[in-house]
DNA sequence: ATTTTTCGTGCAACAATGTTGCAAATTTAA
DNA sequence: TTAAATTTGCAACATTGTTGCACGAAAAAT
């Protein structure tokens, strides 16, 4: 039994074609994939709308997290750390975006009165890979 | 020449009524609207494509900025502060999204070889008005 | 191994949102 | 007041998000 096959039984999900490879996918891939993208990806045949239901039962154990961009939203397999909590890196060049391991997000000033439930930070600027290949 | 009008014209804008308006509204809103709902608190008739288009030149040239929520992009007035580095409040129980202002958004830790833009920081809670209405 | 139960998938259909080109109307400057 | 520049409405289309339902597949029970 591989990884794919392992996180989906942890999670208490059918082993299903469509799901294996979704989230094969996924653990190919540092950055997140706009639901699009994976269907592009896939070489089973799979309904546009499997591939919605799957993400979101994906999102819904914890498997996967949702970022939103200007352009909707990706998919961003959750690689232990907290999901919620961490905040996000969107390259301006190359368009990635990926998890910023061990990032603390620190809001100085929350208004007298407001509860903090989570952040949803996503962050832009130029990766590391897109700043090398520049003069 | 009220204050409206000045804040086109000072961004070298006409003075139409659907942006005569939409900047009203959107003064008159400490929280961010979709662009529906301003449609809906428009009293003149304007095509769908004229508040979209609209939206687009108020945020153009800095009067107005963008806000992404799982809903899509909501919308707000620029109140002085820098738009893309103010952090952002979205109450789960109002659903309202509104600036906070002064706060400092720090990411403790980006990695070797980034560079930063600049932040897009939705934090999730609930507000102060929501907070007093509870047991 | 076969049946039963539970769950996943595909299809159809629809709503909402984002986007463009072009002609007509409106605003501003001359 | 007219001319130039910009804005608007309309039509049309693309993309994305979403639901219900019937059929097929996976897991559990026998």
């Amino acid at each position: 039994m591989d990884t794919v096959d392992e996180s989906l039984k942890q999670h208490g999900l059918r082993l299903t074609p469509a799901r294996r490879q979704i989230v094969e996918i996924l653990m190919n891939h540092a950055y997140a994939l706009s639901q699009h993208e994976i269907e592009q990806k896939l070489t089973l045949e799979a309904d546009r709308v499997t591939v919605y239901r799957t993400l979101l039962t994906l999102i819904e154990v914890g498997l996967v997290t949702k970022i939103l961009d200007e352009r909707g939203q990706r998919f961003l397999l959750c690689r232990g750390e907290k999901k919620a909590e961490n905040a996000h890196f969107k390259c301006t060049d190359c368009g990635h975006i990926e998890a910023i391991e061990n990032s603390i997000v620190l809001p100085v000033a929350l208004p007298q009165g407001y509860v903090l439930q989570n952040h949803n930070v996503l962050i832009t600027g130029t990766c590391a890979v897109c700043n090398e290949n520049k003069p």
